[in-house]
DNA sequence: TCTGCATGAAAAA
DNA sequence: TTTTCCTGCAGAG
């Protein structure tokens, strides 16, 4: 399910299965038909994620031009992935990747196409710094947040401002620093914003290495994928009407920019987090 | 077994 | 502003 980390894993995932392999490609589905046949045949030599977008990049191999795959997998977008043969096709694969080492099967993106490099460059222009890589320029998103009278919730989700925080990440960030949602961006002082940046660095990163999202107890970190339960994975996220983990308070839920908000209203009251926590 | 929602974002209207 | 992508899951029954 993708936020940044999801994305991060899945360019180390299929870099491990397929860098440096001739990949055989094809779109079971037929809606990508000519971009498998470009790509298949072709060496993978590097994978790459920004953000909640993914690159692959496959070789000349006498081919034509290098080819670069540019994939988001949007709000139910799935890359399934595994050593060894690939399993029975099911359902609508938009792309179908294998090699001597292991497959890869596409589903439900929103975006899957091939793009030049000037379409790359486009592409990035669009999208601020990403806390998952190595030297992301933290100044430009306390900039942004200095210069947006926009709620705290809307600047978070705004890949323009920093790349790679979804509806979960956002609830959970805004929960653990005891930001009011509906704060202006600018109302929040530096070194708050440079703590929700330095937290999300880290959360990410072991959501990459976990290849889930953590952001309760450290106790659940080890712990496999599936085998926590939502319930214990998040403060508020998609909890709305039961207790905080903190307060006991219950947990809100609103739209906002047609998505859903959860906070806890106890712990974020309005006009919290304007101030630096001691 | 069935139903409705959902970790986005771009295109269409 | 609505539609598209058309999956996967939790919760209800």
């Amino acid at each position: 399910m993708p936020e940044g980390h999801t994305i991060h894993r899945l360019a180390k995932d299929l870099s491990g299965l397929f860098q440096g392999q001739a990949v055989a490609a094809s779109s079971p589905q037929g809606r990508f038909d000519a971009g498998a046949a470009t790509l298949s045949g072709r060496t993978l030599t590097a994978t790459d994620a920004w953000g909640k977008h993914l690159f692959l990049e496959f070789a000349d191999d006498g081919l034509g031009p290098e080819q670069l795959l540019h994939v988001h997998l949007g709000l139910y977008g799935s890359f399934r992935r595994g050593p060894g043969a690939a399993p029975a096709p099911v359902g609508a694969i938009r792309l179908r990747l294998v090699s001597e080492r292991g497959w890869a099967e596409l589903r439900g993106a929103t975006t899957c196409e091939l793009l030049d490099p000037a379409g790359q460059e486009r592409l990035l222009l669009r999208l601020g710094p990403d806390p998952l890589r190595p030297g992301a320029d933290v100044a430009r998103v306390v900039d942004r947040f200095g210069k947006s009278r926009v709620a705290v919730a809307g600047v978070l989700m705004d890949q323009s401002v920093l790349a790679g925080v979804g509806n979960a990440f956002r609830a959970e960030l805004l929960f653990r620093h005891q930001i009011d949602p509906f704060l202006p961006a600018a109302a929040l002082p530096r070194p708050s914003v440079e703590a929700l940046w330095a937290d999300l660095v880290t959360l990410m990163r072991a959501g990459v290495r976990n290849d889930r999202m953590i952001t309760t107890r450290p106790e659940h970190r080890g712990k496999a994928k599936g085998t926590v339960s939502r319930g214990d994975q998040y403060y508020v996220y998609h909890r709305a009407g039961e207790p905080c983990r903190v307060c006991g308070a219950l947990v809100a839920k609103e739209e906002f920019q047609t998505r859903s908000l959860y906070w806890c209203p106890t712990c974020q009251p309005e006009g919290s987090g304007s101030t630096p926590r001691e």
